[in-house]
DNA sequence: CTGAAAGCGCTTACAG
DNA sequence: CTGAAAGCGCTTACAG
């Protein structure tokens, strides 16, 4: 038998009124409590946050004194929900720990922080489909914005974005059909541009180390395309998983020389897989770049210093963010509409260090 | 389709109601859409997405055919308003382009989100009053976690965070006072050991080059302390502003060699100094490790594959990553209380190239 | 297993 | 410059 008695004397309509009214407890300070302490109404502590040149001074002031010493935040949620607005974009990238992501995810979320928006980062691997359920979830916080990698999306999620209507930047490639915006270089010509530096070089048979990722192949295919306007056919290649790294392409090399030891060059995916294939050219004895040339992908600033052998190819990770943020925010602003699109190609530049 | 017909002749009263109700425009798809479809209550379309257990098979999936069908995505600033869960979680990192960070926020982010939690991503830079700000500005979105970079935090952030009273982890960095969880290691102790390594190596005088954040000087006191037991109390010492980078470290070591030219051994914050005092010590004709020892601070993949010669401390930046998940995930499951509080030092090792 | 009513904490659209 | 009323799209707490 119970010994709890409930309170008598409250009449049972009050109780269950009540009892709605405290559902998941008492929880925080809200607008009315900021509100009734500064004698206004919950609208004008509102305008303080989001309009505080249509408050006056004095109750600015005011509201502001209430609200530090009550250390009152207001609600997001609550806030997004009634406006529309939830100031919150999207940031799909594979992965945050391969530095050259990270650069542009750093300036893209300076950048918009500074513009008052907050960054949902979502980490997609490098599957597609994964990417498409991943933007599901993203799209139940109602961001205003999207910055996607890369240009390959399946159609449905390409059509959905369109439908949901929000502006959408594409970054870290380039497409003649975005979806949107475009903020990127193109994979293929940096492979066919790694060609025409071995060739220039006077590289006979040269090979290819990568991942099978879109963009990878995009290299790939710029790569083969170009080394066959020379009458060179058969490419060698090693492909590896991502995420890229030096044990990879230290295990890759020899893999490669094993079925086609005249190899002369090789196009690696990136500056860690190049450094992985230095490393084990120095053990096998084979001279880099006389013997060998290796070309990664990335030019990060270790490698600059430390691998002067290496060529690689320089890409501005901050340009894309920061370009990305400002396509966003123009658009979010309303001083670019859907039907001015846009779309910058930052480019590449390929970098030989001796050179250097 | 016959889905869009416009209804013909409203009454004047109901116009009115209509365009308050259409404020912001014609929004997407709400549950009451998907509802009216399927032939269910929108209490029952809320239930398929958050307890399908409870929802008999057939209504399941025929309310998920409409979803699937409509597209419908679920506004999650509504859910989160309703039932005061957001199911998210915030993560506040100085950067996010060092390498070493980025590890634990993949990490993090990715069990998160197997969880069902999306991770809200805040950038500090290196300067606690702006952590302080952006403190505010994450708990405008609510979240049900915070993991914080670090254990130097300003009083009234501590207090605000106790206050709010949601599960926090500290990562990177250990405290007898930690605000609730945490997760890291002892940078005094690094330093301690560091110092350590050097003396048992014969250097009679070391130096050091860093940054001055709150984890570099803790470091730096370790590594003092341990040199003042042997007596060594004069430490020659270069600063350099974050982040750091191999330019950075290429310019301290020659300003540190003219001010102190018998120094024998180098302690970097981190492993790009460390390359870059490498590049230094190899231009002025000085040889590492024999001349000069040089100790970094992350290491780096690449530079265990390029630089053999130097010394580094190697931290877990992915371990930091998972168990501060795990810690908030624990807590917010209910599986330990605010009673039990948590900590894990994950450690660290000094590492040699050369032996290894 | 399912639903009608009320409420989460804000902001919009008016009106004054 | 300020406020009263209504609504944003969900979920909770009941009841059946």
């Amino acid at each position: 038998m119970s010994t709890i008695k409930p309170a008598p004397s409250i009449e049972h309509a009050d109780a269950t009124v009540r009892a709605k009214r405290t559902r998941g407890g008492p929880k925080g300070l809200r607008i009315t409590d900021v509100a009734a302490q500064a004698g206004v109404s919950p609208i004008t502590v509102s305008r303080v946050f989001n309009n505080p040149e249509s408050v006056a001074p004095e109750t600015l002031e005011r509201v502001r004194q209430v609200v530090q010493k009550l250390g009152y935040v207001p609600n997001r949620l609550a806030g997004g929900l009634s406006s529309a607005r939830s100031r919150l974009v999207a940031a799909i990238v594979p992965t945050v720990s391969h530095s050259l992501f990270s650069e542009t995810i750093q300036v893209f979320s300076e950048t918009m922080s500074r513009a008052g928006y907050e960054v949902l980062l979502a980490l997609s691997g490098y599957s597609a489909s994964n990417e498409e359920s991943l933007l599901d979830t993203v799209l139940s916080r109602r961001p205003e914005g999207v910055l996607l990698t890369g240009v390959a999306h399946t159609e449905s999620l390409r059509g959905r974005l369109k439908n949901v209507g929000i502006p959408v930047v594409e970054t870290w490639d380039m497409t003649d059909t975005p979806i949107d915006m475009l903020v990127g270089f193109s994979h293929y010509q940096i492979g066919v541009a790694v060609a025409g530096h071995f060739l220039a070089r006077g590289a006979r048979r040269p090979a290819l180390i990568s991942a099978n990722d879109a963009r990878a192949l995009a290299r790939r295919a710029g790569f083969r395309e170009r080394l066959a306007q020379e009458g060179i056919e058969d490419v060698p290649e090693e492909q590896v998983a991502p995420p890229s790294s030096v044990a990879h392409g230290k295990r890759a090399l020899p893999q490669l020389l094993a079925r086609a030891r005249d190899i002369d060059a090789v196009f690696c995916g990136s500056d860690l897989l190049a450094i992985g294939a230095l490393g084990a050219a120095r053990q096998m004895g084979v001279q880099v770049p006389s013997q060998l040339a290796i070309c990664g992908f990335g030019d990060l600033e270790f490698a600059t210093e430390t691998t002067p052998q290496l060529t690689t190819v320089r890409v501005e990770g901050t340009r894309i963010g920061v370009n990305a943020a400002r396509f966003l925010l123009d658009r979010l602003s309303g001083e670019t509409s859907v039907a001015e699109p846009r779309a910058l190609d930052v480019g590449f530049t390929i970098v030989t260090r001796e050179s250097a």
